[in-house]
DNA sequence: AATTTTATCTGACCTAAGTCAGACAAATGA
DNA sequence: TCATTTGTCTGACTTAGGTCAGATAAAATT
């Protein structure tokens, strides 16, 4: 146990000091942190002062000069927000975008180094993935999204990926029944993700139709969230809009090789069920009155 | 691969905003950042006011002014160094002792919590020692240890393990032939281990005798440093031991479980011998000329 | 319309951190 | 022995970062 937290403080003084160099390659383009920081703030959307200063954690005083400089570097411009002339606008000017594209050139080249240095860059993201959600536990939400979005094609993928190495004959999802994005769409269905930062590490469907019968569909929870109750969090909100949607029967199918997904069905009162489609994948069928 | 640099720099938020809270942790005894790092050093047994200045990366002057503000709390005492009077000598007070153990058990507890709320320690432990490993791939070390030492019992520690998980048939120690500690130190032998920052990372044994022939055994590479060439390291640098040691002819047993370490034999120069002893577990025997 | 609240700014002030030139004393080398 | 080098210290100075008490103007409330 002791050795264990002796692994932690190593791991601790690792990123430190890498952490370091990236705060040292902030201030290497002769700008001081603060500075840079409220100017990253500002390429990356946010506009009003007040709410870059309660995101920052800064003193409104120390905002008001920061903003100055920046504005005497001829990087940002400031004005009156039109909906509220209290409270002012910072936007970037051309020469400020561009020293925020330059600090971005370099977190990128920095991540990027970090892989390409590695023989085993996958294992790199996965333990990144796994710690950084660890990090950041307790700030995992769920929200609705178009299924067709980047961040839900990220997840499917990766679920079609796990079915593929997890079923003796594979998987491929041409085979599947593959659900119309529009039946999990509002007001026939819902596409839900769970959100670490800005990372999806799992999602579920909810196809819905034009009747009281809608299915669970792609239920997933990414290898580094694993054990924090994901599943079941996806669960109950996919079984909230349901019921919002004026649906009274929940169906699914899945297979005996994710036997952790059946034993989550049956504890959270599914009943098994026979077989209601012919897709060449399930084996296992489930229902739930709500 | 964009995806992929979005992963590393979510993890660095993450990170970064945990070593936050670990700076704010050491403010939080009421002691500047500064002085509690020259604390903490000097705690940790650095005692020579250059050698700190150097570790730190400190200015003379203002490593000056530290120790001065640290004294003036009743934190340390300097004096001059016995063997050249020019050099100074910091050490703790009691009070100092006090403040040090203070901070130790703030960083410790901070770890300790980051386990505790996480379902999967050992999972969180792993995905560290990869990222750490991965950031200091350049800074590991090879040293030569005693065997009976805590760092080489972590290492044999984790092989028995790992065969244990990898043996069809399992594998108990005691049933194998357990080399004697003093045939692997010298002058009779040498035991090395790969050291990145403090942790023991990988481990090999040469086992020898009173003649030129002498026998490598426990070659181990950790999974969070696998693919860095570092068994290569290891058997290279036992190589060059043995050598030195006036021997011969090497020796070694292995288990066609174990499909990578007999590929990294062949690569390396080893031939195929009939076996060479009764031990149960192996069934590929080695020889190696020098 | 007068008062209070809100959002930001300014001036005065502070600490931490760091730089640099030179002082000083001990050790080293010619 | 004398000049040079080495290790540390002191004083003078700078920058970054931060706090706090008003000032100011717009918006919201009475």
């Amino acid at each position: 146990m002791t050795d264990d937290i002796q692994r932690i403080r190593r791991f601790n003084r690792a990123v430190t000091s890498e952490v370091g160099a990236l705060d040292t390659s902030f201030l290497g383009l002769g700008r001081p942190l603060g500075s840079a920081r409220v100017l990253n703030a500002i390429g990356h959307g946010l506009q009003e002062v007040g709410v870059i200063r309660d995101y920052l954690g800064l003193d409104s005083g120390l905002m008001s000069r920061l903003l100055r400089g920046l504005e005497a570097e001829g990087m940002i411009t400031t004005g009156p927000s039109p909906d509220d002339s209290r409270r002012r606008i910072a936007q970037l000017t051309d020469e400020g975008r561009a020293a925020f594209t330059e600090y971005e050139r370099l977190s990128n080249d920095q991540a990027r180094a970090i892989l390409a240095r590695h023989p085993r860059p996958q294992a790199i993201l996965d333990a990144m993935d796994l710690i950084a959600t660890a990090l950041g536990q307790d700030r995992i939400e769920i929200i609705e999204i178009d299924p067709r979005e980047p961040e839900a094609i990220h997840c499917l993928t990766q679920y079609y990926r796990e079915l593929e190495r997890r079923f003796a004959t594979g998987f491929d999802v041409n085979l599947s029944r593959d659900p119309e994005a529009t039946d999990m769409i509002r007001p026939r269905g819902v596409f839900l993700l769970a959100m670490s930062d800005a990372l999806p590490i799992g999602c579920v469907g909810l196809k819905g139709g034009d009747g009281p019968v809608a299915e669970i569909k792609r239920l997933w929870v990414s290898p580094a969230a694993r054990g924090l109750k994901l599943a079941t969090r996806l669960m109950t909100r996919a079984e909230d809009v349901a019921r919002s949607l004026g649906i009274h029967t929940l169906r699914l199918d899945t297979n005996s090789a994710l036997p952790e997904a059946a034993a989550l069905y049956r504890k959270t009162g599914w009943q098994e069920i026979d077989r209601f489609n012919d897709d060449p994948y399930p084996d296992m069928f489930f229902e739930k009155t709500l």
